[in-house]
DNA sequence: TTTAGCACTCTATAGTATAGTGTGCTTAGC
DNA sequence: GCTAAGCACACTATACTATAGAGTGCTAAA
């Protein structure tokens, strides 16, 4: 069976008409719309021509029709009206944004919470690294009796400190020597680099402060390590309760609960070669518990070696639009803070406690 | 009316076996109790007194009867049997707090995440600051063309950092003569001490880097001022799906809200005078989304100016005595490990990203 | 090709009957 | 003066039935 015109048209205004009112739509609500003048008879053949097709559904024999996954997939494809942003929100993505953010795990949540509340929806963001740092200064410092301040300079202008603390004093010249060697063995390293070999010889020439080489070099390692890492924060799962689907409060705990348990650590490798904003319907989904759920995701830059994340989860039947317009004006406006130079000190370590 | 022994006896009975059936309890479920050797109509006779005196409620006429606030504030202050933790309860939350934390933030996550696995419901910790912290020495190092790295150590011992980015180079000499004007002029100063005045005579005395001195103030001032905060971390928000009571989800999502949204920024001021675990039964508490919530809060030691707090949130009909003992087994723990030097590594400053 | 008409299906809702649980009260026993 | 047994009454939860309403599919006519 061909797909024609007539049946596109009314496909969409099914899956607009379901988005709306979470009822199964039936065909004399179609013929009410604007714009379609055919009688309810021939609406019926229609729909049930979709229905052969496998784009709608029906609960039951006397029901209205439902989209289909097939059918979701179709509209988010290539039947979904660009939803154009309001002045309102568009201003008030960007005046959420445009609070400096400074730390990278701080900002994601900062992030998600903002798009969740833009969406009304549960979102998850997150800030995956591409490429391990290395090591690009060693600084030493002292900081009062018995006190070292240890300073790491990554080649992603990233700084992290740790304070030392030690049972002897040591001399500023005893840690200008050290910073010395460490500066001309230890430098550009990727973490396996940091041999128990090196080691032994950095400690060897370091003079009366190689005591502290152990701390330095674990401290440095697991920096490096934790480089790799991916930060992720996920907010508003309790908006979910507000959709009608999940009503049944089990269904909604498992959503949820999967939504928290970070089963959503694989969606980083979705997006991987994906451009633009990629929606996930329903059984699209890998993770079992998001089966009945949507997901649409979109990437952004935050420059650095950092790749952000933005996404939103929500019923199948969501407004697809809607959410994508808002993502993406999301993920653009993100990008852009992020290129202006005086906006990005993000990288640029900062320490609250 | 007197309140019998008798009476504690068919009380304590009533809250138990509603914490576990969530169900009204009847007259005949209480002779069915061991150590209860009364017939059902003198159990009734007894349920009827402790109605009267405001300690029980009745749902409708011919139901059972369920604890009201008055009734658990009772149970939970003289009635409650102590909960003795299973070695496998104590060995498991040991477990998981043993695994060290270098940032308060994360670590208030990882808590409250922690207790509320243990707990199986939402939990809240937090970590707030009494007394601020001064500046006890600055720190200027050179970090490439055109980068400067700012050091900043507070007399809390943590250490904060910032990468400044100049369009001049400053020469070495030049970063340790600011150092030292920095380090006599601006240390031990509480953020008000900052004036404009002050920043003046600085950049009068500073030499070539006197440019830099407005990032370092504005950085300083920032940082201090943050010491005042609280850390608040929320987890497992979801769990509160799990309790009968919340399988009416407007019921849970008022709930959950309210969680996610720092009402709960008022229970540290409970806390403040109080010792030990402390339990708000329902109308007890402040917040109206609450009234129909029961809080147990206690509070741990971190440390170093800090004030460690978790608590639960759930049902009135919470198993109090199993949540008050794994909560203050928590802390327990919590302080302890802080209490040992070789973990105590928290207030050093320690950067991720 | 479209539409009007109609019988049919299915659901949601309200109303009714019934079993079960629990109470309060009265009365009898210790 | 307690305690216990018995009984009428109250109320809920559950199943069952009836009914209205919405929507479909099919047929036949325009």
């Amino acid at each position: 069976m061909e797909l024609t015109e007539r049946k596109k048209k009314v496909l969409r205004s099914v899956v607009d008409l379901y988005i709306r009112t979470a009822e199964p739509v039936g065909s004399k609500a179609i013929t009410e719309l604007p714009d379609m003048n055919y009688s309810s008879a021939t609406i019926r053949n229609e729909m049930a021509d979709l229905t052969a097709m496998g784009y709608l559904e029906q609960p039951h024999t006397s029901a209205g029709r439902v989209p289909s996954a097939a059918g979701y997939r179709l509209y988010v494809d290539e039947l979904m009206q660009d939803y154009r942003l309001s002045m309102d929100e568009t201003n008030s993505i960007t005046a959420a944004i445009e609070e400096k953010m400074q730390r990278v795990d701080k900002l994601m949540e900062k992030v998600a919470k903002i798009v969740s509340q833009a969406t009304d929806l549960p979102a998850i963001s997150l800030a995956s690294r591409f490429g391990g740092a290395e090591v690009k200064h060693f600084e030493l410092i002292t900081a009062g009796p018995g006190s070292v301040i240890l300073v790491v300079m990554l080649t992603s202008d990233e700084v992290v400190n740790k304070l030392i603390r030690l049972p002897v004093s040591v001399t500023e010249s005893d840690l200008k020597l050290l910073s010395a060697v460490l500066n001309t063995t230890m430098t550009n390293l990727p973490p396996e680099g940091f041999t128990p070999e090196l080691m032994e010889r950095v400690m060897d020439n370091a003079g009366p402060a190689a005591s502290l080489v152990p701390v330095v070099v674990e401290f440095t390692v697991e920096t490096l390590q934790k480089q790799g890492s991916t930060n992720m924060a996920v907010a508003g799962q309790m908006r979910l309760l507000g959709q009608p689907e999940y009503r049944d409060v089990d269904k909604a705990q498992r959503v949820l609960t999967s939504l928290d348990e970070e089963a959503l650590s694989n969606l980083p490798a979705v997006m991987q070669n994906a451009n633009g904003t990629k929606v996930l319907v329903g059984p699209e989904n890998v993770a079992q518990e998001l089966k009945d759920t949507s997901v649409v995701m979109t990437k952004f830059d935050i420059g650095d070696g950092l790749q952000g994340m933005i996404g939103v989860v929500g019923p199948t039947r969501m407004d697809y639009a809607k959410v994508t317009a808002r993502l993406s004006y999301f993920a653009e406006s993100l990008s852009k803070m992020f290129a202006k130079p005086e906006q990005a000190q993000l990288p640029e370590g900062r320490e609250e406690e």
